[in-house]
DNA sequence: GACCGAAGTCATCGATCGATGACTTACCTC
DNA sequence: GAGGTAAGTCATCGATCGATGACTTCGGTC
């Protein structure tokens, strides 16, 4: 993201160029591995405005993940195709192709996760997003335990694809996983299984 | 790992001790989050020691990383019960505690995920140790995609209790966990399942 | 017990990090 | 156009990092 050629002196697009900057930044090393010099240079500034508008590099960060978040609300919020819960997750999981820039909404968490309060980060918005969503559709025994298990595939998928780069799930696209995600959920959420046939789906 | 009151000048127990503190070190907080002074005060030993052995952080990380790959050779090699494959790679997945020192075999790769090597190192171990024995098991088209999607819920199960420490998960044992597995891993790899009931497998 | 090589210690380097505060400059108001 | 305020710049701090090399000390040998 280089700094567009100048910017007149103005506050608010200022900050709003070191949040995206350490929006990107952060998605795509992580904490650790991002200084605020970098954020600094990709968004064109100097670094000691950072910590004039934001106070340190830690809140930095709490405001990028904050501002990702608010993204994701307002994306869902918007969402004109209220399509049934498992594949929304679905759907969020998958976001974005692995080759392109910016990177998924749980990446700078998961690069980050060698800061416990990452870790802690990570655990609630795994609950908020997908497994208090799942548990409501579970009519069985082990309710948590079960929507736990399709959070946790539905998170394996993002870390494949995302971090681990496994060549076939990062080249897939959604149509081409969701006849065994619509499967695999209907085992692990007991609702009516979609095309139940014991050899396997119907490949596409 | 605090150093037991003193050790005779003996390089192989130095270097021993320090390899063993540079697993556990990496294996909780990542290669990033771990200096060498952390190190070699667990070893009880002079950090120049590092050096002097090792040559740097990055060769004792990397040995790290292969004496654990050999501890994991070694014990898969003398497993007396050779059960089958999927059941195996469950096992492997849910290996050790939560609460407990150590950490996942994995752990080390992804609390260092932010490093693009540690990555790469993280996708070609996922290939040798769990797709690769995957995809033989699969006759039916998307062999690939088939095998890198039950790993990827296995990484999920692994990433879920080592790292972001989700609950109901974290608290289960493998025997909680193996009917779910056992039906969702027949529907992924297409072979015959336990019990097909549609409604869901027997919970125990 | 003198000696010598290896194991271990110590001081310190150069780079980089997050962070601070004094300084300069641009823009708005009157 | 003068002046004041806020935006942006700059030099630099203290801590910590990985890494180096000279130094000291142990332990086996003759």
């Amino acid at each position: 993201m280089p700094q567009p050629p100048k910017r007149k002196r103005d506050r608010a697009a200022t900050q709003a160029a070191l949040l995206a900057a350490a929006r990107a930044r952060f998605a795509l090393s992580g904490y650790d591995a991002t200084s605020v010099r970098d954020i600094a240079r990709d968004a064109g500034v100097d670094p000691a405005l950072i910590f004039r508008y934001f106070g340190s590099k830690e809140r930095l960060f709490e405001q990028a993940a904050q501002s990702a978040q608010d993204d994701r609300d307002q994306e869902a919020a918007s969402e004109d195709t209220p399509e049934d819960v498992p594949t929304r997750l679905l759907h969020a999981a998958m976001r974005q192709a692995p080759g392109a820039e910016g990177g998924h909404p749980l990446a700078a968490l998961l690069l980050s996760s060698g800061r416990q309060d990452c870790r802690e980060r990570l655990g609630a918005r795994l609950h908020d997003d997908y497994v208090r969503a799942l548990t409501r559709l579970v009519d069985l025994p082990d309710r948590e335990l079960r929507a736990e298990l399709l959070t946790a595939w539905l998170l394996g998928i993002t870390v494949a694809r995302s971090l681990a780069h496994t060549p076939a799930l990062s080249e897939a696209c959604v149509e081409e996983i969701s006849p065994y995600f619509e499967q695999v959920a209907a085992v692990l959420l007991g609702t009516p299984p979609p095309a139940a046939a014991p050899g396997g789906p119907s490949a596409p």
